[in-house]
DNA sequence: TCTGTTGTTCTCCATCGGTTCTCTTTAGGG
DNA sequence: CCCTAAAGAGAACCGATGGAGAACAACAGA
């Protein structure tokens, strides 16, 4: 998720270079142009990018490697960071932004959010999904909330809200669901949706 | 759909020289062009560019190879209908077709399918979520494909290909895996994307 | 009808480039 | 100073790519 500083350093030169190429660049000729010497050392990194969303993967094919296009009109949604159940968002440094369509998006300013764990894999949302985030602070019962407990943790989970308490469930055989006081828990989104790489 | 280099190379020349030539030019004087040597080679590249929509299909007449007039590329890839675990692809009338992130695209042509039924579910797929497939008609072992079964049914399973027989897992506790010979299945492509709106 | 041109479909093959290892080196933080 | 994560070297693997060439089918013109 979170760049290291030598990913960083060939993003950067990609993007700058890119259109210096004739063709998109092979792992040796990029090697080369970093005066790198193995092939899989570069490819390790080139793997993280895919990884990151922002180099296209190259599933075996002998393609050469291609940025993925990053909005050219700009109607991309942030992407923040990660969010892991029990654990506050990882802030993503640079200012990332992911295209995503407009039937996923709800009425309001929305954000994406990169899913680390598995508390919500019975409702399908898997460790590593991208989720769909509408901002909000309020929320109908029944729906996936993105959720401030206690002003440290965030967390994905479904909500259910009772005069004097709230309910978060997670979708988890393996996890209990987690009872508050309304006053220990904010809403910060709702989630309209969800988006998976394979 | 997305080119290797040397179809790139190939249609570049072909729209640089488009105005230059007097008539479009057949195989064999491109080849001579290109200094090819076999037109069978050539006309693999060709296909190819007919594919992405980039060169007239040039169906055994003899007018030589012409582009496409280019206009400004539509966005979006086209939603085929519904799959149904045990039933045919439903079609959707009209040509709709859906806005999707390029990173969830593959190399190869794509379209999206409405998930119906409940047999991925332990994959995190479900019913009616918005699948991404890459057409195609080989798969690597523990992909998740269209398949199509018998000249009858079209399911998504994850694949499993051994010499002589080819199994299908669905992801259900309810289910078992299904074996096949081989010829009974065709694969129609592979699963790269998923959407889901909440 | 014959003939040469043009598109189509094969098979075969070399090479290149992405992938996956293992092992070593370097850098940075406690 | 030590430990771990990051980064690099290099070898082995294997499949995608792109080319050669042969055989064939469709068609046009003589």
């Amino acid at each position: 998720m979170k760049l290291t500083r030598r990913q960083q350093q060939i993003y950067d030169y990609l993007a700058q270079n890119a259109e210096h190429f004739e063709h998109p660049p092979t792992l040796d000729e990029l090697c080369r142009a970093l005066g790198l010497r193995s092939r899989g050392s570069l490819h390790k990194h080139i793997q993280a990018l895919v990884e990151a969303g922002l180099v296209e993967p190259m599933d075996r094919s002998h393609r050469g490697i291609r940025l993925v296009p990053q909005g050219p009109d700009e109607p991309g949604i942030p992407l923040l960071g990660t969010i892991a159940a029990g654990r506050p968002i990882e802030a993503v440094p640079q200012a990332e932004t992911m295209q995503v369509p407009e039937v996923l998006l709800g009425k309001g300013a929305c954000y994406v959010l990169k899913v680390s764990g598995d508390s919500m894999i019975d409702e399908g949302i898997l460790d590593g999904d991208y989720v769909v985030i509408e901002q909000r602070d309020s929320a109908r019962n029944g729906e996936i909330v993105v959720a401030l407990i206690g002003n440290e943790e965030v967390t994905l989970k479904r909500i259910e809200q009772h005069p004097g308490q709230v309910i978060l469930h997670p979708a988890n055989a393996a996890m209990e669901p987690m009872r508050y006081s309304p006053d220990e828990v904010r809403i910060q989104g709702v989630l309209k949706g969800l988006l998976r790489r394979y």
